[in-house]
DNA sequence: AGTTTGACTTGTT
DNA sequence: TAACAAGCCAAAC
């Protein structure tokens, strides 16, 4: 069993390009619905050798820039926008960029 | 081993 | 609408 931040980066990287998701989500899909936290903390330890890591799609429940890092939340918000995601007032619009995964969709 | 800590979320004031 | 508090759990100490 991969460790629960392996589980995480695997969850990051299936984030469709031009798309967000919050931190809950990625806690959802990595097997633990209420570690959203430690999913933060997870891409708190992003190392540059993690480039196929697309952790800037990974947005709070608000949309909102979480990182705190000096220059990341302005790292984040260029690579959203170089990829066709707006951002305004380092915020995202989750009704037009909000990514749900297809397993949490009503089958119906 | 027990304690502390957070790139969070949700409910309550 | 904004501020505050509690719950949460993997990792680091």
């Amino acid at each position: 069993m991969p460790s629960f931040r392996e589980r995480v980066l695997d969850t990051v990287r299936r984030i469709p390009k031009g798309k967000v998701t919050n931190y809950g989500t990625v806690a959802l899909l990595a097997g633990n619905p209420r570690a959203a936290r430690q999913v933060g903390g997870v891409l708190y330890g992003l190392r540059d050798s993690d480039t196929d890591v697309p952790w800037q799609r990974v947005v709070n429940a608000q949309g909102g820039i979480s990182t705190f890092k000096v220059g990341s939340g302005e790292l984040q918000i260029a690579l959203l926008e170089s990829e066709g995601v707006l951002v305004e007032d380092r915020v995202v619009n989750l009704k037009l960029y909000g990514w749900r995964p297809p397993e949490l969709e009503p089958s119906d």
